[in-house]
RNA sequence: CUCUCCGUAGCUCAGCUGGUAGAGCAAAUGACUCUUAAUCAUUGGGCCAUAGGUUCGAAUCCUAUCGGGGAGACCA
């Protein structure tokens, strides 16, 4: 036995040996027919009592309450939990009450998953439950699960730690049921939104996520090397260019629910990978996207909620179309009483010194108003809000405004403060767009090491001709944390990026420092828990004693190994080494 | 990257201005045939994150490191 485990952990590998002695296998290969959930019986047996009298189901025992010959158990299913009532001459109608004395009550703990037969009644105290008739193990747990309880709606003992949860969510789910909802919201989330795109007749379609050349949006890119190719490739950013070389390949309309990966800061709404949807759709332009954005959005609050206001933090926001729509420079106007029509780089640079806004010279024009922009306005945007015709500085992939060409038909959608949407009317034209790129070169020329890559071979699809186009990317994760009302993007992620768990590497000399003095290796580790961490202290140690402490520390530990000699003993303590 | 808080039993947490660890749940043993945070009795369980330092003496004070939360910086 491992001297690694705690007390409880070795308990329950001996209750595996003696399973097995009994003949149970504690991870059996066959199917166990599951023929009911706990939610359905909740939903239909107080309306029919004649239903499910005989049910066999499935699950993972979550508390017990042992009296006697008879107990109580909570069974947890997928769908929620159900009270067993276990009898003992009920599961052992012969004169064998093993299965529930000494499986039952000694052998299966809180945590191991079993299934049962019988029907579904109500008890004295009018809770419904189900009269076990038998019980079969299914899976032995050996991890002690946290024991989260409840009562009047009050939790003890909550299972809490963000550490524990996010590294462990296998266990976040079984004892905190009420996580799994935001996953099956964020599922449906993406439901709603690939119907809505399928009823419309888009293409759902793939391209790749290692790519020779990371583009379509700014941000520094993860490297990684091919080794038959013998070069770098990017895990995208993007898929923005695949998919409108695909339009130009003559699709209508087509999407993807991507996975992008930025190697950039992580905090509450930035995890390195993360979802991304984006779509693009011939012959429209920004306007029809924006009408398109919010009924989409419109739709999945609905399909969430069934009203399209939604719960974010203390506010309620409201998601019913159409949403306010807003001019970057009259944002700007608005909230920071500027007037930044007309002014050059210069006039920008001096106003942001006024607002306090923090600059440096490798920001362009575009970067000055985004700047001002984001610290002045963004807070405000608490209701879903487009903001459109951006500068053209920063919007390297979109269409030139058609009445200003100083900005671009973009638009971004903010609620509560948070950009959620990105959208243009794509830029078609080869020969802007390669102008375009080269500006981009020169802005990473100048320092900024975020500027887009030159993709040669998107401007040659351009130059097969690309209808008009409107494109959308819409962060998912985002949008989740807003539609369930969770504070952090790590609360959306099953598994959000953690820095690897590292264990401390055991102090004192190595396992073999001890073997060569002599001490058998199967040993070395009771010496260590019992606190020997190097040689020199054991060989200072009282060969009489030694012997005495580590019987007893075999036997408390239950350990397989040969007990020792004082001989033995005598001999790691006058070796030579 | 900066600031700040945290790391004690399987889980949730006490542990004051230094005197080598406590509780509840969970576990073991026993009692109990309708309980539900079941109850009652007894018992075991800890490299107090890691490494140094101060001290006669450190879970406690100091420094560094590791991991995490929060805020900011950067960033879409």
């Amino acid at each position: 036995m491992n001297p690694e485990l705690s007390e409880q952990e070795a308990i329950r590998r001996e209750s595996l040996k003696e399973l097995e002695k009994l003949g149970i296998n504690a991870y059996p290969a066959e199917a166990y027919e599951v023929n009911i959930s706990t939610s359905e019986i909740h939903k239909n047996f107080p309306t029919d009592s004649t239903l499910y009298q005989d049910i066999s189901i499935a699950g993972r025992i979550m508390t017990r309450r042992i009296m006697g010959a008879a107990s109580f158990v909570d069974l947890q299913d997928s769908s929620g939990r159900i009270q067993l009532y276990i009898k003992r001459d009920d599961i052992c109608p012969g004169e064998d009450k093993t299965l529930y004395n000494t499986v039952f009550k000694r052998l299966l703990d809180i945590g191991d998953i079993i299934g049962v037969t019988g029907f579904v009644f109500i008890t004295q105290m009018g809770e419904i439950s189900i009269h076990v008739k038998s019980l079969k193990l299914l899976s032995k747990s050996l991890r002690v699960l946290p024991v989260v309880k409840e009562k009047d709606d009050q939790v003890f003992d909550a299972f809490s730690d963000p550490e524990a949860r996010y590294r462990q969510r296998y266990v976040d789910l079984i004892v905190n049921p009420e996580i799994r909802d935001v996953f099956v919201k964020r599922s449906r989330i993406i439901n709603t939104m690939r119907a809505f795109f399928n009823e419309k007749g888009y293409l759902e379609v793939e391209t790749p996520i290692l790519q020779p050349i990371p583009g379509g949006a700014a941000a520094r890119p993860f490297i990684t090397h091919h080794n038959a190719l013998d070069m770098p490739l990017y895990l995208r950013v993007a898929d923005e260019l695949y998919l409108k070389k695909l339009i130009v390949g003559g699709f209508d309309g087509v999407y993807e629910f991507a996975k992008d990966f930025r190697n950039e800061g992580m905090d509450r709404t930035h995890n390195p990978e993360f979802t991304v949807l984006e779509i693009y759709v011939a012959y429209k332009d920004y306007f029809w996207m924006m009408e398109f954005t919010e009924t989409m959005l419109e739709r999945v609050a609905m399909s969430l909620h069934n009203q399209t206001t939604v719960q974010v933090g203390d506010r309620s926001i409201d998601f019913k179309s159409p949403f306010r729509r807003l001019t970057m420079s009259d944002a700007i106007m608005q909230y920071a009483g500027i007037d930044i029509n007309g002014k050059s780089e210069d006039d920008l640079r001096l106003i942001c010194k006024e607002l306090g806004v923090e600059t440096n010279p490798a920001m362009g024009k575009g970067k000055l108003i985004d700047a001002i922009f984001g610290e002045k306005c963004e807070e405000h945007l608490v209701q879903p809000t487009f903001i459109m015709d951006y500068p053209i500085e920063m919007s390297p992939l979109c269409k030139r405004h058609r009445s200003n060409p100083e900005l671009t038909e973009r638009f971004e959608l903010f609620v509560n403060g948070k950009e959620l949407c990105n959208a243009y009317s794509e830029l078609n034209d080869p020969i802007d767009q390669l102008d375009r790129f080269q500006d981009q070169l020169n802005l990473s020329q100048k320092g900024d090491d975020e500027a887009m890559f030159i993709d040669m071979d998107f401007v040659r699809a351009l130059e097969y001709g690309m209808p008009t186009c409107s494109g959308m990317g819409i962060g998912i994760d985002r949008l989740t944390m807003f539609m369930t009302n969770q504070p952090s993007i790590q609360d959306v992620l099953f598994f959000p990026q953690m820095r690897p768990e590292k264990k401390a590497p055991p102090a004192g000399d190595t396992d073999d420092a001890f073997v060569a003095i002599g001490v058998p290796e199967a040993w070395v580790p009771a010496l260590r828990k019992y606190g020997f961490k190097t040689v020199v202290e054991l060989k200072a140690a009282n060969p009489n004693k030694l012997l005495n402490d580590l019987g007893g520390l075999r036997k408390k530990m239950k350990l397989d190994i040969p007990a020792l000699k004082l001989e033995e003993i005598q001999a790691w303590v006058n070796s030579e080494k």
